[in-house]
DNA sequence: CTGGGGAAGGGGCCC
DNA sequence: GGGGCCCCTTCCCCA
């Protein structure tokens, strides 16, 4: 099984520094914006394919499209892939060919706001999105200083993360969206550049070569991790024993386990 | 057990 | 304001 199918684990040692914007907290007012990325909502199947990529923009995503007869899960996670591995190559629109086929075709492309149907998704999109402008259902909360409102903090629906910044929020939507997802596996990530990188994994390619032996990588970061073990003097140092080591992670791990601070 | 590689996430900066 | 890129970091696996 690839590693790139691990799903990864959020730990206590994962700091994020939101420090600054957690304490935005108190004289809130609120401001609605339309609710129009929410993963649940469309499923993969029924979104335009591209043939090596698959990309939304926040703007973009496709709204709910709602099946008479719907066979869509429930997402458990950011996206449930389990069930499109095994159909992935190629195999779009499982709502579409697997299902039996509504009698009236019109009928697979209602309204989950208001029930009415369309003859396709596009066209059911394109009413949606006057839901998306009337209906306010996500929240953001804009904190007033005293006298004027001169800090916003943009809440997440999905986590408690808050940022100041409508387009900091709006990039760590992308987190819960994942609207780029590879054609090849199915798996999906926040940013383009993530998926280039994922893709890499399914070509081989490796761009990154290191200049004192011939190995390559696929990631940059990569390359200057290995750099590192290039080097007499590793970069990051214990501060009780004075060993280096090439990773952060590496000394975490000697700090936890070899080197017991003096306590 | 340790070091290193592979894969991926996310904030910040620049254009 | 959005996208792309850089950089740092984390997690997992393996030799």
């Amino acid at each position: 099984m690839p590693r790139s199918f691990l799903v990864k684990k959020y730990s206590s040692n994962k700091k994020p520094n939101y420090s600054e914007l957690e304490s935005q907290t108190d004289n809130t007012c609120y401001a609605v914006v339309p609710q129009c990325f929410s993963l649940e909502d469309f499923p993969i199947s029924l979104v335009p394919t591209h043939p090596s990529i698959l990309m939304w923009t926040t703007s973009a995503l496709p709204l709910t499209l709602t099946p008479a007869s719907p066979s869509i899960p429930s997402q458990p996670g950011p996206l449930d892939l389990s069930s499109q591995s095994s159909s992935s190559s190629g195999e779009e629109d499982d709502c579409g060919t697997s299902d039996p086929p509504s009698p009236d075709p019109r009928d697979r492309f209602q309204c989950a706001h208001c029930g009415k149907t369309c003859n396709s998704p596009i066209s059911l999109s394109h009413h949606q999105l006057t839901h998306c402008i009337a209906r306010p259902e996500a929240v953001i909360t804009i904190t007033e200083t005293s006298n004027a409102m001169t800090r916003a903090a943009f809440h997440c629906k999905h986590c408690p993360k808050e940022y100041n910044s409508l387009g900091a929020l709006k990039m760590h939507i992308r987190s819960h969206t994942l609207p780029c997802v590879c054609t090849t596996c199915g798996k999906a990530f926040s940013r383009p550049w993530l998926l280039r990188g994922h893709i890499r994994t399914h070509t081989g390619e490796r761009p990154f070569s290191c200049p004192h032996c011939n190995r390559a990588f696929a990631d940059r970061s990569n390359l200057r991790a290995h750099l590192q073990t290039h080097s007499e003097v590793k970069k990051y140092q214990c501060g009780t024993c004075s060993r280096t080591f090439s990773r952060m992670s590496l000394l975490h791990k000697h700090t936890l386990s070899a080197c017991f601070p003096s306590a």
